[in-house]
DNA sequence: GTGTTTGTTATCAA
DNA sequence: CTTGATAACAAACA
């Protein structure tokens, strides 16, 4: 489940591995997988090096190079949706990913065979190194748009992002007011914030110490700051531990995530809170499944 | 076979 | 027009 914080170790791994890299090859495995004749797709990547690596919310994007004729740069956009995985191979390197949470804990290392029958698309570069796009469920996308398409699509689609200046108490404040959805809803909303998804939601709310089923407007303005610093503080840190794995996210090594062991509700329905011991309450709330402390959130 | 997992969009209602 | 609620999609696993 890559949220801004697994999208953004992926991107900062891959600035240093593809940037200004050419590619020569192109191997799209599972033609759906991206949004356009599997023809097309691969006559337009071929030889175009890579210029940038970008992310807006959960999105990826990667800037390529302008042929001559052309008068707008284009842009290749990625979104992993559950269970995408972009995984960059050097040619001398053999993957073994791991020492993530506890290195004496053999269940947390990773050996990755690529390409694997997950294996939907193949870039290979002209050194010789391979990025992997890995997708179990077919969510995920690669798509291929214009400058200017690409400025419309983070406007239509994305809100402001935490740890931005757009992001502000007061950006926060008037999103809330007249809002009669309950607050899980309204944080998953990439439109009003860009980048939360089912476990940071559920974390920030817990920090902030307010339950997901608790209607927007009804939010005090005490509760409302606390929330606001605890979005921040989650991402930041979930960025800093190079993000959650629950079950299939890696990064651009085929690494997991240390933020799963500072989880305190995601995934931990009926276990006792680490504040306070009350069992974590799991429920169903805008279709997802919900996590919080009884005591702890009102 | 049933329920569960989630990012996003479609659809419908108000 | 906006907002909210819910279903749907995809694939694998318990």
């Amino acid at each position: 489940m890559p949220e801004l914080p697994e999208v953004e170790t992926i991107r900062r791994d891959l600035v240093k591995a593809v940037t200004l890299e050419k590619i020569s090859v192109i191997k799209l495995l599972s033609p759906k997988t991206a949004k356009h004749d599997a023809a097309f797709f691969i006559d337009f990547l071929k030889s175009r090096k890579i210029k940038g690596v970008y992310r807006r919310g959960k999105l990826l994007i990667f800037e390529l190079s302008k042929k001559k004729t052309e008068k707008e740069s284009h842009f290749l956009i990625i979104h992993l949706k559950m269970t995408g995985q972009l995984i960059y191979v050097g040619k001398k390197k053999k993957i073994i990913g791991g020492h993530s949470l506890n290195e004496n804990n053999l269940s947390d290392v990773l050996e990755l065979t690529l390409p694997n029958k997950h294996t939907r698309a193949q870039f290979i570069f002209s050194n010789g190194d391979t990025l992997y796009f890995n997708d179990m469920r077919r969510f995920g996308y690669l798509q291929i748009v214009s400058g200017t398409e690409l400025e419309r699509i983070k406007r239509v689609n994305y809100g402001p992002e935490p740890l931005t200046d757009d992001f502000s108490l007061d950006y926060l404040t008037n999103a809330f007011k007249n809002r009669t959805a309950n607050i899980k809803s309204i944080l998953l909303n990439q439109k009003i914030i860009a980048g939360l998804g089912n476990i940071y939601v559920d974390e920030a709310l817990f920090l902030a110490g307010v339950r997901p089923g608790r209607m927007a407007n009804d939010i005090k303005k005490k509760e409302l700051i606390k929330l606001y610093f605890a979005i921040n503080e989650i991402i930041e840190k979930a960025i800093v531990n190079r993000g959650t794995t629950f079950n299939n996210y890696v990064d651009s090594s085929g690494r997991k995530g240390n933020f799963s062991n500072m989880l305190q509700v995601y995934g931990r329905g009926k276990l006792p809170c680490f504040v306070c011991k009350e069992p974590i309450m799991k429920i169903k709330l805008a279709g997802r499944g919900t996590h919080y402390c009884p005591k702890c959130q009102k």
